[in-house]
DNA sequence: AATATATTTCGACTATCATTGAAATATGGA
DNA sequence: TCCATATTTCAATGATAGTCGAAATATATT
C-alpha cells in the first residue's frame, strides 16, 4: 500500500465522528446500516452524516448501495485489512518491537513464518 | 483504548509528512534520529519540522530527549502497538472477516481460538 | 563573551475541513 | 400525478490545520 493512500485511510478514521461510522459498520457487520440508522444512532445532522460518508466511500473504506429509498453502507474489510497490514509491517519490520504485548501478535507470526516486507 | 484518543493517533498519522516521519523513525529502530537528519532525510523545512514533531509527541506515538544540540526523538512503540490492537479489535471484533487474505492473520488466530458470539 | 549550530516558538498567511439549513434528486406509494 | 421519505448536493460560514520566515531559546566551542 502506498504511504499517500494509508495517510488518506489513517486521515479518514483520524475523525471522532467517521471512526464512530466505521465502528458502528464494523459491529452492524457484512449487512451494514442504512444511512438514517446510522445517523438516528449517532445522532448527526443528515448533511453532516453524508459528508463524511462520501468521505468514508471515497477512501474505500465502506460502500454503499440503493436499496429501494435507502442506502445501505457496510465496510469494505480488505481496505481496513490492507491498512493494519501496512501498519504492521511498519510497526516491527522483522524485528521485535513488543514481544510483551499479545496485540502485535500479528508481527510475532510473521517474523516467525512468512518474510513479506514490502516498504 | 478511547475512540477519542484513537482517533487522534489515526489524525496524527493521517498525514502524509507525519506518517513519512513515522516511517522513518520505525525504520530506524529504537535509537531513533536526531531531528536535523529526519529533515535532511525528508526535505522539510525546521519550522514545519518541528511542527509536525510536537504534533506527534502530543499524541504519544514519538517522543524526544535533548542530546547536547540535538534532540533525538524515536518511535514510541507501545502507542502503535495499541493503536494496531485497536484497529484490530475494530477490524473483525472475533467474526471472520477476511480469511483469504494472510494479512489480517490475527484475525484467523483470533477466530481459532475465541468464539464471540454473533452480535 | 562571542559565535555557531540545533531546535522551537511566534506570527501571519493560505488552504482545507466540518457543520448545517435549504434545495435538489431518487424512490415508493396512494 | 402528487406526496412522503431517504439521501445527497449546494452554499455559506466558522474553525482548524499546514507552511515557513524570522526571532527566540538551548547548547557547545573557542
Amino acid at each position: 500500500m502506498e504511504l499517500l493512500t494509508a495517510a488518506d485511510l489513517l486521515a479518514a478514521l483520524g475523525h471522532e465522528s467517521r471512526l464512530s461510522i466505521f465502528r458502528l459498520l464494523v459491529e452492524a457487520g457484512p449487512e451494514g446500516l442504512v444511512a438514517s440508522a446510522i445517523g438516528e444512532t449517532l445522532g448527526m445532522a443528515p448533511a453532516t452524516l453524508s459528508f463524511h460518508l462520501a468521505h468514508l466511500s471515497r477512501v474505500g473504506l465502506i460502500s454503499g448501495q440503493r436499496e429501494s429509498r435507502f442506502i445501505r453502507y457496510s465496510t469494505n474489510y480488505s481496505a481496513m485489512d490492507e491498512l493494519i497490514a501496512f501498519l504492521t509491517s511498519n510497526c516491527c519490520h522483522g524485528q521485535p518491537c513488543l514481544p510483551k504485548t499479545s496485540a502485535c501478535d500479528t508481527t510475532a507470526k510473521r517474523r516467525a513464518g512468512i518474510t513479506k516486507s514490502s516498504s
